[in-house]
RNA sequence: GCGCGAUUAGCUCAGUGGUAGAGCGCUUGCUUCACACGCAAGAAGUCGCAGGUUCGAACCCUGCAUCGCGCACCA
């Protein structure tokens, strides 16, 4: 055992037990096992993505959670993977061609496009991976997924073919958001609805069997008229009821356009006209199609405007046609007046433009099981963390919409449709000769769905499957979480028919969004996000995780400080530096026997304080409350052992009683094991380097993931009781003390004599203690202890403890007393206004009145000790 | 419009019925035999606003305000 350094170095530390716990497959999940099963399914990342912030968030969340399940005894099993994100690596790599070779995909072709995707994947794939291993999680990578490969594809179509053949996936025609940058469909939830400042332009359409009349229509899409097949009214408007059934001429590509009347128009909007562009909105398409008027689209796919009849317009870009198209308007007289209007626009996601309302002929699902998977997040047979998700969830499930599932890209799933002379066959493996597969690819998400157990063989299923939990951001609870719901429930991968085991896991945690110090998202353009490589190169993977969960409030959005993970840091040291003062004193005994009549009363104390942490730590995790886990282990560390027991400790551990210094070494041995275990699954390396290093592992594999979650003593009442009420009332004289000190500007490392007028005898044995952790020089204790008249006093709980000075400035003093009393004054008075109250006597329960009575009996001595100080300053 | 969160010290956040807490920052002292990534002491809060319930409200109820999120609408 070579003696540690004087500060953590996890550069020099971490990677080495990372590959040590690789090399002995600590990680790997048994489904042979005969214990309890623990399991976690990744989040995948996408292939070519990089470790974000909200990665180590999500991920070191799981870690801990795998972690403290090996720890008591369970067979985890964390399933990592990664995700070919369709759109997202497709539209990178074609960027990149535009850039390098000035090509498009069509340039290259299908075949030689996806090719030049496996070379994009080859080269900046899987990099996360590596990231991920950086960070210590503790995933078994020997069972590494991805959504692409070979057997994972098979189910992924096997779904669809099956979907198919019962009539839920059908092919039709039918409105969909159409992303023109990225020339492909999108589901609705791919849609960001944004608002816009936009125009409202009242345009006239003139009456045809009354010329010089016009008909006024708002719209903030002119550009869009040549599409226009009618105009409608609200059947009961008074206003425009004589018009309908009349005709009207469209401003532009003049023809003739029928007044129809629609329940669907809103008469208090614009003029209560609207023009009806079938091919170009949602709502306009529905009327169009109960008034049975045809569709007419002028724009291509990458919205531009299609419409020979307009020459000046034709080929124009949208926003540039819609500019054009108000002048033209405008020469003629046709636009009475713009409004500034504000709406929301539906924005893609990926490619962040307007999408297109457009009628396109695709792929779509009808939900199943829709009512099931309302129902087993109802009765909490799947429980949301925080509760109030279900909320969302609900609305969503409520409201559900048919999901447009084909994507025109070539990088995914293509879907395993055929075709041939006007026949169809859906199917996986090609019919034969002459049929032509769809050329469309699947939503992504379409194959996340099926990631819960179709990452696991049969067997592994059996042992892992429902999993336990689930460790997501909640900006993907309907992209992912629900239609994982949905495809347990229907298609059953578990051990029996019933839900509870089709369930793909028991609990969700959802996590909050790490926003930067002004509260924005974090985002590559705002250049705000931080590299977590750099964080970990600067505080170590260890300090990171642990920064980041200590201020990660349970659901809460994070705003994210870099010194939160400095702090992280810094707690690692101070963990280091404790163990380091430990091992100064000699080997550690792996396995401390303590005796509660050996030990001194500060010993006691802290073993009390570690069965609350125990405690309070177990309850935290069950409500996966990470901060208030990380918080009470900090404060137990620091300030329970640290600050107070160490310190007092230390009287016995430099003095000269054998068996009192060894009793004192034993509660450290004791404690610090205990504390390592503790933070294990937060802070992973330094915790198996120092469980290591002090001798408490007992081979070289020995890790702490496998090592018991410390257990309460549970010594009882009996044994802490006396022990606690003294080393509290010690501990409060020392602050006390330490106050005189500063406020009579005694420098810190000046030795101070006091004296303390107490008749508790066995104080004397506390003597050398209470000196240590007042820097004193002496402390005289005594009953009858008269007050020197250069002293300053205060009053506490032992008695009146004085400083003994050569010269005091007795006006400082009396000042001091002064406000002391005052203050004293003040608190008793309001005590006693309480215990006057009979209401307050009478209701409330018998602790909280005994409190007050004793607090009051407190503030009347210390007050007549204070009180007798004053006197004698005369 | 409907729903969900948030609002506590300068900052980031704990605190769910009984005299307001932590870390950072700030002020002061200290290189004292684990640690200056440290030790010790201190200043700092009408707990968003207004009502109500209660002996007692940061906490429960009602309303309002501000910020954020989701859904619907958006001609």
């Amino acid at each position: 055992m070579t003696e540690l350094s004087k500060n953590y170095d996890p550069k020099t530390v971490e990677p080495g037990w990372y590959k040590r716990w690789l090399d002995s497959g600590a990680f790997r999940g048994d489904p042979h096992s005969s214990k309890p099963p623990f399991s976690i399914v990744m989040p995948p990342p996408n292939i070519t993505g990089v470790l974000t912030l909200g990665h180590v968030l999500n991920n070191t969340m799981q870690d801990i959670l795998s972690r403290r399940a090996r720890m008591q005894g369970r067979e985890v099993l964390w399933l990592p993977g990664m995700d070919h994100a369709g759109v997202g690596t497709q539209t990178a790599v074609e960027k990149h061609l535009r850039r390098t070779e000035q090509k498009t995909r069509h340039d290259l072709g299908r075949e030689e496009f996806l090719r030049r995707v496996l070379d994009w994947q080859e080269k900046h794939g899987g990099i996360i991976i590596d990231q991920l291993k950086r960070l210590g999680v503790s995933a078994d990578w020997s069972r590494q997924r991805y959504t692409l490969d070979p057997e994972y594809v098979r189910a992924v179509l096997g779904v669809f073919v099956e979907l198919y053949n019962r009539g839920l996936i059908y092919r039709g025609r039918r409105m969909i958001n159409w992303d023109p940058a990225a020339l492909t469909a999108l589901s609705d939830e791919e849609v960001i609805p944004t608002p816009q400042k936009s125009t409202l332009f009242y345009v006239r359409y003139e009456l045809v069997d009354e010329p010089g009349k016009f008909l006024e229509v708002a719209t903030t899409r002119p550009e869009t008229i040549m599409a226009d097949v009618a105009v409608a009214v609200h059947p009961e408007d008074e206003r425009y009821r004589s018009l309908i059934g009349r005709k009207v001429w469209r401003p532009l590509a003049r023809e003739l356009l029928p007044i129809i009347a629609d329940d669907a128009i809103d008469p208090e909007f614009g003029t209560g006209v609207l023009k009806v562009t079938p091919a170009h909105d949602k709502l306009d398409f529905d009327i169009g199609q109960r008034h049975n008027l045809p569709v007419i689209d002028v724009l291509t796919d990458d919205a531009k405007i299609n419409c020979p009849a307009v020459p000046e317009l034709n080929g124009l870009d949208r926003f540039a046609a819609r500019e054009r198209a108000a002048e033209i308007l405008r020469e003629g007289g046709l636009i009475t007046k713009t409004e500034a209007h504000e709406s929301s626009v539906g924005f893609s996601e990926r490619a962040g433009v307007p999408i297109e309302p457009r009628l396109s002929e695709q792929w779509f699902l009808r939900y199943p099981k829709t009512e099931e998977a309302l129902g087993v997040v109802r009765e909490h047979l799947i429980r949301f963390f925080p509760l109030h998700w279900e909320k969302v969830y609900e609305q969503w499930l409520e409201n559900i919409q048919d999901w447009c599932i084909s994507r025109q890209v070539w990088w995914g799933h293509r879907i395993p449709a055929w075709y041939r002379d006007g026949e169809i066959r859906v199917q996986i493996d090609s019919p034969g000769e002459g049929w032509t597969q769809d050329p469309d690819t699947l939503d992504t998400w379409f194959s996340s769905w099926l990631w819960a157990y179709e990452t696991m063989d049969k067997e592994t299923r059996a042992k892992f499957y429902p999993t336990s939990v689930l460790v997501t951001a909640a900006d993907i609870i309907f992209f992912w979480v629900a239609r994982m719901i949905i495809a347990g429930l229907e298609f059953k991968p578990g051990k029996s028919e019933r839900d509870e085991d089709n369930i793909p896991f028991h609990d969700v945690f959802f996590t909050g969004l790490i926003r930067d110090r002004e509260g924005r998202k974090m985002s590559k353009s705002l250049g705000n996000s931080p590299d977590p490589l750099d964080l970990i190169a600067k505080y170590g993977a260890d300090g990171l995780r642990f920064g980041l969960m200590r201020t990660a409030p349970s659901g809460q959005d994070i705003r994210f400080d870099e010194k939160q993970i400095e702090e992280g840091r810094n707690f690692a040291t101070k963990l280091w530096n404790a163990s380091r003062f430990r091992q100064m004193h000699g080997a550690s005994d792996p396995n401390p026997q303590l005796k509660p009549e050996e030990l001194s009363i500060y010993a006691l104390e802290v073993l009390r304080r570690l069965d609350e942490t125990i405690d309070a730590v177990e309850n935290a995790y069950r409500r996966y409350e990470f901060n208030t886990v990380a918080q009470r282990l900090y404060d137990f560390v620091w300030a329970d052992f640290c600050d107070w027991f160490v310190e007092a400790a230390k009287t016995e551990i430099f003095g000269t009683d054998e068996a009192r210094k060894k009793a004192a070494l034993a509660t450290m041995d004791y404690v610090i094991s205990s504390i390592l275990r503790l933070l294990h699954p937060f802070m992973p390396h330094i915790t198996d380097e120092l469980w290591s290093r002090l001798g408490f592992a007992r081979n070289e594999t020995d890790f702490l993931d496998f090592a018991p979650v410390p257990q309460r003593l549970n010594w009882g009442e009996s044994v802490s009781a006396e022990a606690q009420a003294r080393v509290r009332a010690i501990y409060e004289t020392v602050q006390a003390g330490r106050n005189l000190r500063a406020e009579a500007r005694v420098p810190s490392n000046q030795k101070a004599k006091f004296g303390l007028r107490s008749a508790a005898t066995w104080l004397h044995e506390e003597k050398s203690t209470l000196g240590r952790l007042l820097n004193a020089e002496s402390v005289q204790i005594d009953a009858r202890f008269q007050q020197p008249a250069t002293s300053s006093m205060t009053a506490t709980k032992l008695g009146e403890l004085f400083l003994l000075m050569g010269e005091t400035d007795r006006a400082a003093e009396r000042e001091r007393l002064d406000k002391e009393i005052a203050k004293l004054e003040a608190d008793l008075n309001a005590t006693e206004a309480k215990l006057a109250n009979n209401s307050f006597v009478e209701r409330a329960p018998a602790s909280v009145v005994e409190e007050h009575r004793r607090r009051s009996q407190d503030f009347r001595t210390r007050l007549s000790q204070l009180r007798q100080a004053e006197a004698s300053l005369d």
